[in-house]
DNA sequence: GAATCGTTTCGGGATGGCCCGAACTATGCA
DNA sequence: TGCATAGTTCGGGCCATCCCGAAACGATTC
């Protein structure tokens, strides 16, 4: 017999700058290694690793061992979605350097968002994929399904999209994080369009970030798709 | 110009159990003073007072001045939807007492979850609204539109709803807490459901928790309904 | 086997959070 | 005016957490 959620637990654990920083990196999908998530977090390796270690035993981060690397990555999609509803009531962090802008600005141009894209790239990809009568308007937290016949016409075939795996996941997903003020595209789709953007080198990833970078042939693919 | 959200704040204020316990009972929706949620988290007035000061300055709760009263109650919808994502990631609680055991038993069977019905209860409901096309079926953080025409049926009378308001709000939306591991219906459908309940007298409170209990006239409406 | 690299564990110091009782303020009521 | 009630502020004790450097560990490399 148990009772209710004891929701102290979580939030406990992300409750700390250098945590949540370390979260933070890791909705960018892709698992970090202890080392790369202490240079995030400004800490040395010992910190380091005792912070994992919390991470670990709330259910937050699973690891994986490969060497003698341990990889760190968010346990399920469930936890991604609660750091960006936390995101979604949390201040935003006061900017004093240069550095810290230019991270910012980096952020806002372009980021991966658990298994998506984010930000000015993830919102054009968005406008793009409703354009084409890929997916539904969007509103935060909905879920829409995929077009039926499913299309074939040139943006589908530019992005390589293919029709919905059929498992439970939904084909989109209205996520809404603190830039733009308007959600972008998750669920199937929007784990598609960033997997074809990473194998087709139409983005690039920044160094201990969650930031990519559009290459020019991912600029021109855009621009000939929006004209 | 600003960064990233600060996830650590909100996450710290959550992350203490004594204040956790405060925010779960008031995702009952209502305010409570300053003294029940004293009594809720089992403190003495001093802590409970810095307690709700932590949670204040943290942007999650809001005041009200009534007299030599002070109410407090979550900040938005959107802070109880950051409370509910985490309650989908938080372990749940071990449950030692008798008293304890009886709490979870009522909190199963009904209660408020922030301003609808959840529980076994809200689960009833849940299916009735779908039998009676009133809803869509429900997939958790789904939105649903009302059907058009709007129904006029012995549900809709019996429960007194009304067309949605043409706000924003969804009609209804899956809401996932840790009973049933079915959504239950929140949005506008959920809130008119709620209030219906508490009006009529189908539901009365029961003292410092978010549980509520069927009463006899609610039981035999639900009855006559399910038939 | 020795050296190296990435990571964890341990010890210890500083800090801050949590808790309470006592004193204080503000409201309501007689 | 005086007293009771609700709540906050203050002071102080205690404990957990956060940080780091030193040392240990395990895997890879030479």
């Amino acid at each position: 017999m148990s009772g209710e959620p004891e929701i102290a637990v979580p939030a406990r654990a992300m409750g700390d700058p250098a945590r949540a920083r370390m979260l933070s990196a890791l909705l960018g999908e892709r698992a970090l290694s202890s080392g790369e998530l202490g240079r995030i977090a400004r800490l040395s390796p010992s910190s380091t690793s005792e912070h994992l270690h919390v991470l670990a035993e709330a259910g937050l981060v699973l690891v994986d061992n490969q060497g003698r690397h341990r990889f760190y990555r968010l346990a399920n999609s469930d936890v991604a979605r609660a750091i960006e509803s936390l995101q979604a009531i949390a201040p935003l962090a006061r900017i004093s350097s240069l550095r810290q802008h230019r991270a910012s600005r980096e952020m806002r141009e372009a980021r991966t968002c658990y298994d998506h894209l984010a930000g000015d790239l993830g919102l054009r990809l968005t406008d793009l994929l409703h354009q084409g009568g890929i997916i539904d308007e969007l509103v935060v937290g909905s879920v829409g399904q995929a077009p039926e016949p499913f299309p074939d016409d040139h943006i589908v075939r530019a992005l390589g999209l293919r029709e919905p795996d059929g498992s439970r996941r939904p084909w989109t997903r209205g996520c809404l994080d603190w830039t733009g003020r308007r959600p972008h595209a998750a669920g199937q789709v929007g784990a598609q369009v960033l997997a074809a953007f990473r194998t087709n080198g139409w983005i690039t990833p920044r160094p201990d970030t969650r930031a990519v970078q559009l290459t020019a042939t991912g600029e021109h693919l855009l621009q000939e798709l929006e004209s």
